[in-house]
DNA sequence: TCTATTCCCATGGTATCCCATATATATCCA
DNA sequence: TGGATATATATGGGATACCATGGGAATAGA
């Protein structure tokens, strides 16, 4: 499966469009083709992206929830309604949305963030705020990597 | 699994390739086409090494994390956005970034440190430092190894 | 028809590949 | 045993391919 690493900055031009960083590129290797998926992040000022078999997966666990529960409707609209499917052109650019853009404070460079399984999208100068402010978190809380059998939340 | 020990000191040039110790790509063995995962220490000036299959391992653990938790996307952020995936070319040599070369101060030469299950890269004047530290603090405080069943991270 | 995408091609810079050399260790044969 | 020949490793340099980026042509939608 597909894992996204280190932080890329590339550079928007007038017609919107960013290269994916190649490595990610390489990431996606095979579905390629399906292109990314992108909404904007609810928590940050950025954009999350996945790629097409962990789109999948994330409506796997969604049918976890009642199917028509109120948590299942909010996340459902915010991230199946709000998403964008981006397809990378034969340059490996995509082309982001204006109103993507808007949503997350991107204008001339746009950082492309690893973060595992999926990635984010970031106007550079606020990427800087919250790299730190990830890292005060980490010693603050003294976060760790949870243990392989069960941890986490 | 990966085994890497003993230190190897090997040459810079001037286009950032360091030869990667034979013992650590023998270490790696089949891994070798994933290459290495690379990122700065947050605790000491060097860098931290591991390989492939560690990754994905962390990148499993952190599936336990809900997707967009706090917890997760500040971990995420530090450990996987700050980290870089180096493939070992034909001639067994890596190249290091050049932000990764400053924030360890490795300039025409570069260590490597086999600390079992990962690695470190010093620069050979700070690993020299650090190593006569290190033993002074095992002989102070008589630090053991743990034992199987409890102690690990 | 005008605007907005998408496709295609060109370019500069960089990183990757490939080859050559040197040194050290291992192997072989006399 | 000794010398000569292979094998592997580390290192340097040059050629090549890839990547990010810009601009223009073709296409589609309003």
């Amino acid at each position: 499966m597909a894992l996204f690493l280190s932080t890329y900055t590339n550079k928007v031009d007038k017609k919107g469009r960013v290269s994916v960083p190649a490595p990610f590129r390489a990431a996606l290797a095979d579905q390629l083709h399906h292109g990314i998926v992108v909404f904007s992040s609810s928590g940050h000022t950025c954009l999350e992206g996945f790629d097409w078999a962990k789109m999948e997966e994330i409506s796997a666990r969604m049918d976890h929830f009642d199917l028509f529960s109120d948590e299942q409707d909010d996340l459902a609209t915010t991230i199946f309604g709000e998403s964008v499917q981006l397809f990378v052109d034969g340059d490996g650019r995509i082309t982001l949305p204006q109103d993507l853009m808007q949503s997350a404070q991107i204008s001339s460079n746009a950082t492309f963030v690893g973060l595992g399984r999926k990635f984010q999208i970031w106007s550079p100068e606020l990427f800087d705020l919250r790299k730190s402010q990830a890292r005060g978190a980490v010693q603050d809380k003294k976060l760790t990597i949870p243990a392989n059998n069960g941890g986490g939340e």
